[in-house]
DNA sequence: GTACACATCATTTTT
DNA sequence: TGATGTGTAC
């Protein structure tokens, strides 16, 4: 790889704080995965656990993690303990840190955004929202809005939040706290908070931490600089990466300022601008400029076409039309003039890559707001041009779901049985009319009666038993006459769909199980109705780990990041990009402007419409079609953006061009394998039955939920906590036992009796383990340990070890990695000493060495069992080809039944499986 | 050219 | 609920 002078800097600059603008296309990924690699390469006393990455999403995470873990391998060969590295996102770096360090939080879980709004809504008296004047259900995003807001944002100086608004944040925390739940900002305070006040804490972090790196500096909040702000001034070595002009991201609270002040903020700052861009053409260059100088608020920079593509007449067209129709017909029609039937205009990945022909996935289509999709969509579709869309949200449209609803009605006498049996017909005429006379029969007995025990009724397990009783499977969907979209056949989706069904139960259970039966069924209902409406996607891009040869239609948003031959920014009017404010309640309703520093951010501007603009435009690579067309009342004028880019040369108007001359080439997509990140529960599920891998991860259904829920994980968590201390040198005796069980004794769905219950045999049980293996605990190397295997081709696979003992034989180690059950399974004891061996696989990695036994331990209450087994030579190599070869099947969407009577026999989804052999 | 009434339309999304 | 476009009156 060759790097120019600018790459080099600062790639090289790593004993000095450093500042990287990287703009549009410079090799930015590829510039930190470097440097990270010559760290580790040429510091010696710096090894992976030093380092630690932040990202902005999940997926970028993914994506650094293959580009450093590959060139880790290429130079630096065998590596121990790159696992340890942290490459991640600010959230669950915090969350990791404040659960492996303060044991009060390993019970924890993270409310995501409609389990929040669930959770708000039934504690609303008790959250504080009535207090502040807000209603019930319908403030309730507000509220969210403003909580997340007071604790990232800054107050401006000299001002003061009401006490009542002191006092909500006060009761919201503090009942969130108290059924062991964190929202996402909670996470982020705990770990500063802890930072600042807990001395042990600190020291854990500071003891690691050498390098920071922060990708995506220009997006960053208060809250999240603050935190880098705690972690540099622990010593690290501070790296900072990101784009001014790129930031689109202030309605999170992101602030330019950040980067544009950095230096000044940070001591010993090296600068290094990267302004060559290698991704795009000269034109396309040049239009992306023409359209941010406009920007007065911007950091002062150039950037050069540095890269092979060249810019050819008519790569750039800006046409304006009177009417919608005629705009997505050149849309189609120029999408036909690139890729035709048999052949596509030639294009070169790279420098030295062989040319190829485009294909539809080389082609996206941007969009500002999700209803612009809409008629593009037809298009395509009259004219047969597959695509591909995500984040419609009409899933409530589809039949099927509606259907799976009035299951719910029909419960509740909303709804009369044949109205139901109608619903059901309508998603499909394969449906066995005597299966479903017989599973609406057996639906009718589970009506709830005011006294039926909370326990016994559940929402999730109604839906499975009439899947089940019903006889619905994937296949029975099946309809060769109906076409799907694109890549997905027509039973696929509604699967899918129903697999988001149960989602939404899983969802509305997690924090409404305990609910009298009666008022739970109604008040899921509501929800459905509701707040669930408009929440969940609909499925036909998600429901498969391969990306089909498709144009796809996605927000400017959605883009950042990403590259495409050819761009399509249709719809270019006022009011659409910059984006018209919307009406209706504001937050601001209800807190005042003035209290929130720099509230401006939160509220869209011009400069940030025209840095999505500046993204729009910079992820083309060749060919880039803008257009307009009147549409209703609101666009009818051309937006000033299209004004800005016209002054550019290199934009053309026209509907004539011809492609006809240009160098034509057989299409095919670009080859791209996507990272794949796989946890070892997800894997033993594939080892089981790729088929139960679908329906689990792919399709979403959960199993219903139960009062005995946490038991498992408690167990886990109180053992952690003895070896933990003994590892720091305590003494644990018997006397402690009662306290770590009280601390970490989670059932959220229990009633008081079970609870006390359970506390008892927890008691029991730790109590016997203690007694049992205390001799043993010399001999732990590792307890809870995170590891992670890199497979190599984008292959990443995670999970966590419960327990390591190395026991010093005479000068011989003996290593044996153990795995706590609550329950002898004897059943599932082979599937678990497949997944030992795959953290015999991680141990290596991590260490170096090689394991000797695997244990299972149960911790029965009656019996408790060890079953140690050796680790075959062997079975190291013979479980790594097994997991490449299952991560491949993954990819390619081979996910077929198993049809073994012993896999479908413990198999709680063979109720949704037609192949099922018992 | 401007003031006003009235009709029309209505975001993005990550953790 | 609020911003914008259109039509009308002056």
């Amino acid at each position: 790889m060759q790097y120019t002078k600018y790459q080099e800097e600062a790639i090289n600059t790593i004993d000095q704080n450093l500042q990287i603008i990287a703009c549009a296309g410079s090799g930015k990924t590829q510039v930190i995965s470097q440097r990270i690699v010559n760290i580790l390469k040429s510091k010696d006393d710096v090894n992976p656990s030093n380092i630690i990455a932040f990202t902005y999403t999940e997926k970028a995470a993914a994506e650094l993690k293959t580009r450093v873990l590959k060139l880790c391998r290429e130079q630096l060969g065998d590596i121990q303990g790159l696992a340890e590295m942290y490459i991640g996102t600010i959230h669950s770096w915090c969350l990791q840190a404040i659960q492996d360090n303060i044991y009060e939080y390993q019970k924890f879980s993270v409310l995501d955004e409609i389990k929040l709004k669930l959770f708000i809504d039934k504690h609303y008296q008790q959250i504080g929202m009535a207090d502040v004047g807000m209603d019930r259900y319908t403030d309730t995003g507000r509220f969210i809005a403003i909580m997340s807001i007071l604790r990232e944002a800054e107050i401006t100086d000299g001002k003061e939040l009401d006490q009542e608004w002191i006092d909500a944040q006060g009761k919201y925390e503090q009942t969130l706290k108290s059924s062991a739940y964190f929202d996402f900002t909670m996470i982020m305070t705990e770990a500063i908070l802890n930072l600042r006040n807990n001395p042990d804490f600190k020291n854990k972090i500071q003891e690691k931490l050498k390098y920071l790196i922060v990708d995506e500096y220009q997006d960053v909040n208060p809250i999240q600089e603050e935190l880098i702000f705690n972690l540099a001034s622990l010593g690290a070595n501070i790296c900072v990466v990101g784009d001014d002009d790129q930031t689109i991201y202030q309605w999170r609270g992101g602030d330019v300022r950040y980067i544009q002040t950095f230096s000044d903020r940070y001591p010993n700052v090296h600068y290094i601008k990267l302004e060559d861009n290698f991704r795009s053409t000269k034109g396309v260059i040049d239009a992306a400029l023409k359209c941010i100088l406009n920007n007065t608020d911007r950091l002062p920079k150039i950037m050069n076409a540095s890269g092979h593509q060249k810019y050819d007449l008519n790569d750039i067209i800006y046409n304006q039309f009177d009417e919608l129709d005629q705009e997505n017909q050149f849309i189609v029609d120029t999408i036909r003039k690139v890729r035709s039937e048999s052949e596509g205009i030639a294009f070169q990945d790279k420098k030295d890559s062989k040319l190829r022909g485009i294909d539809y996935s080389d082609m996206v289509i941007l969009i500002r707001t999700w209803r612009k999709a809409e008629s593009i969509m037809h298009a395509l579709q009259d004219n047969n041009i597959p695509f591909v869309v995500s984040g419609v949200n009409e899933l409530f449209q589809r039949p099927e779901i509606k259907a799976a609803r009035a299951l719910y009605e029909f419960l509740s006498d909303e709804l009369e049985e044949d109205s139901l049996k109608l619903y059901w017909e309508s998603v499909s005429d394969n449906i066995d009319e005597e299966s479903l006379d017989f599973a609406i029969a057996e639906l009718a007995k589970k009506k709830p009666k005011p006294k039926t025990y909370y326990a016994t009724f559940s929402i999730q397990g109604i839906f499975w038993d009439f899947i089940e009783n019903a006889k619905l499977t994937e296949e029975t969907f099946f309809d060769p006459g109906h076409d799907g979209v694109i890549g997905n056949e027509i039973n696929e989706v509604i699967f899918y769909n129903l697999g988001m069904f149960s989602q939404m139960i899983n969802d509305f259970e997690s924090i409404h199980f305990t609910d009298k039966p009666s008022y739970r069924l109604r008040g899921f209902l509501n929800f459905l109705r509701y707040s669930a409406d408009g929440y969940y996607p609909e499925g036909w891009l998600n429901n498969s780990y391969k990306t089909p040869n498709a144009v796809q239609i996605m927000t400017i948003f959605q883009s950042k990041g990403l590259e495409f031959p050819v761009v399509f920014i249709p719809g270019m009017n006022k009011n659409y990009l910059p984006v018209k404010k919307p009406g209706g309640k504001q937050i601001w309703h209800f807190i005042d402007k003035e209290l929130i520093k720099d509230q401006y951010r939160y509220e869209t501007n011009v400069e940030d419409e025209r840095r999505l603009m500046y993204v729009a435009i910079t992820r083309s690579q060749k060919y880039l079609f803008v257009s307009r067309s009147k549409e209703n009342r609101l666009y009818q004028k051309e937006s000033v953006f299209c004004k800005e880019i016209s002054n550019s040369d290199y934009l053309i108007s026209t509907t004539s061009f011809d492609y006809s001359d240009k160098l034509k080439a057989t299409p095919e997509s670009k080859k791209e394998t996507n990272s794949i990140l796989l946890n070892f529960s997800v894997l033993k599920a594939y080892f089981d039955c790729p088929y139960r891998f679908k329906l689990i991860s792919l399709y979403g259904f959960n199993q219903p939920i139960s009062a005995q829920v946490g038991y498992g994980q408690s167990l886990h968590n109180i053992l952690m906590e003895m070896h933990r201390r003994h590892l720091d040198g305590e003494t644990i005796d018997e006397s402690q036992i009662a306290q770590y069980v009280d601390r970490h004794l989670h059932l959220p769905y229990a009633h008081d009796q079970i609870f006390e219950d359970v506390r008892e045999s927890s008691i029991q049980v730790s109590y016997d383990y203690l007694a049992e293996n205390r001799e043993d605990f010399d001999s732990i190397e590792y307890a809870e340990k995170e590891i992670q295997i890199d497979l190599g081709d984008g292959i990443m696979v995670n999970g966590r070890m419960d327990l390591i003992k190395k026991k010093d034989l005479d000068g011989n180690f003996i290593t044996t990695i153990v795995d706590f059950k609550s329950k002898d399974d004897v059943q599932a004891r082979e599937i678990t000493m497949e997944q030992l061996s795959m953290y015999a696989l991680g141990y290596k990695e991590l260490t170096g060495e090689t394991a000797n036994y695997l244990q299972i331990f149960s911790l029965d209450e009656e019996q408790h069992r060890k079953h140690t087994q050796p680790l075959a030579n062997d079975k190291i190599a013979e479980i790594k080809t097994k997991i490449v070869s299952s991560a491949n099947d993954i990819r390619d969407n081979k996910l077929d039944k198993t049809h073994d009577p012993k896999a479908c026999a413990s198999c709680y989804q063979r109720k949704l499986c037609s192949g099922a052999k018992v």
